[in-house]
RNA sequence: GUGGGUGUAGCUCAGUUUGGUCAGAGCGCCAGGUUGUGGCCCUGGAGGCCGUGGGUUCAAGUCCCAUUACCCACCCCA
């Protein structure tokens, strides 16, 4: 048992659930189309120097999450803990950006950190991923929000929150940054532990602590809004004027950090009051700086990525559809018709029907019990008698009624 | 990494407080009966070293310790 579990935070996608998985993902990904996105999936393990580089040093994804080793010639690399830094290593490498033609791009695909498994939230979990690069905004990070809300609503996923919110950029999150370090030193005696660790290595995320008494002192603190540089001011102020435009329903939360160190400006999530402790369906924002950091060209980027368990636990609450059952159910009734059996499947199911069979004789109960779990249209029954007579007996299972059919004219059925 | 909760049949769980017919129920599965040849109903059956390892005791699913897995929360994030 215990040998053959499955590794601490990773799980089966069980049958059942594929239906809703690949309706999730279809829709997702004909939405991606729609809007003029392309499919580009980068491999899941990258060169561990990429995430370092991109995500941060100091995040905790980068000191203490990542699933990294070495290969056989002693390289480290690692299993990607997001997928940002690897769509944007793709973009340099296969200069997908040339021009003035923004590159806009989607993938799927699992993604690993190590971190304890709780509600929501896995060891290997799968995002969808959507980035567009060499566009300043703010239509595009308008249309990005736009096309995320557009998923979660066509899926029928109300009950959500949308908010948004403005880092600022080098030219001005640095000045922010000093006074509300100095504005929250002074108060340190009514800050939580953890926040009095954040003030050294990164202040902002005390931003966003659930805890009462940091909450209470941040309020009153200095707001990001405030120190926005001119065109920090003028893009947020743009991007919020489009989404009302197109009624796009969200809420301006000036303490909406990220935890990934290369945000800039236009950041927003999506929440859902249905899953739990970690309520995050999806958060993005927009990346100015990381291209070049990673050694590229200064390309602007742009992106935000949807946790799909925690939207799948979001659908999975409405009402589920099932696969739908076989055209045919064949039930062979005596050990002699298990040959012709076999033959007449592989006919049927070379004409494009959906045939299901059990391949051991039994009673006809019993049969027709398989058949009514598997959901059949029909059952073809093959005893003794149809064995004798060359025909097989057809039963649609929901008008009762019977007929026959030659057992060599399959293109009949 | 830190806290709390839970591990008993394939699944959902009773039983643990007050040690001694406690190894159970429902669903599922298998066989048979009834029903127009399946669904409803009836009868019977298979299936569990009660997470694992120690300890206390005449006796442990039940008490104590350890360990492990899962769940929830903190942290962090999708």
């Amino acid at each position: 048992m215990s040998t053959l579990a499955a590794i601490r935070g990773f799980k089966d996608i069980l049958p059942d659930q594929s239906r809703l998985w690949r309706l999730m993902e279809d829709k997702a990904r004909d939405l991606a189309l729609r809007f003029g996105y392309a499919e580009l999936s980068p491999p899941i393990m990258e060169k561990t120097e990429l995430f370092q580089r991109g995500i941060g040093e100091v995040t905790d994804i980068v000191e203490k999450e990542m699933y990294t080793m070495e290969d056989r010639s002693g390289e480290k690399i690692t299993l990607r803990p997001e997928a940002t830094a690897g769509l944007v290593r793709a973009v340099l490498e296969h200069n997908l950006c040339e021009g003035a033609r923004p590159a806009k791009l989607f993938c799927f695909g699992p993604m690993f950190r190590y971190e304890r498994p709780q509600k929501g939230r896995l060891r290997q979990f799968h995002q969808f991923d959507v980035e567009v690069f060499g566009d300043v905004g703010p239509y595009i990070d308008a249309e990005i929000i736009l096309l995320l809300h557009t998923l979660l609503s066509e899926l029928g996923i109300n009950d959500l929150q949308v908010v948004v919110n403005s880092l600022g950029c080098p030219s001005c999150r640095p000045a922010f940054r000093e006074k509300l370090t100095s504005f929250l030193s002074e108060r340190q005696s009514s800050l939580c532990p953890d926040c009095r660790r954040r003030l050294e290595h990164n202040p902002l995320r005390i931003l966003d602590c659930k805890n009462e008494q940091c909450r209470s002192e941040v309020m009153i603190g200095p707001k990001m809004d405030q120190f926005l540089c001119l065109s920090c001011k003028d893009h947020f102020q743009l991007l919020t004027t489009v989404l009302t435009q197109v009624n796009l329903n969200f809420r301006i939360d000036p303490l909406l950090v990220r935890g990934l160190d290369y945000y800039t400006r236009t950041t927003f999530e999506v929440h859902s009051g249905q899953l739990g402790a970690q309520s995050a369906v999806a958060g993005g924002g927009r990346y100015d700086g990381l291209c070049s950091k990673l050694g590229g060209a200064d390309i602007p980027g742009l992106g935000f990525a949807v946790g799909l368990e925690r939207l799948f636990m979001l659908l999975s609450q409405a009402d589920s559809p099932k696969e739908s059952g076989p055209d045919y159910y064949v039930a062979v009734l005596c050990p002699e018709a298990l040959g012709p059996a076999f033959e007449l499947v592989q006919n049927l199911r070379a004409r494009g029907l959906k045939v299901e069979a059990d391949w051991e004789s039994g009673g006809l109960k019993s049969r027709l019990k398989r058949a009514d779990k598997a959901s059949a249209q029909r059952v073809i029954m093959l005893g003794p008698d149809e064995m004798a007579g060359g025909q097989a007996t057809i039963r649609d299972l929901s008008t009762k009624q019977q007929w026959n059919l030659p057992l060599d004219q399959p293109q009949r059925y």
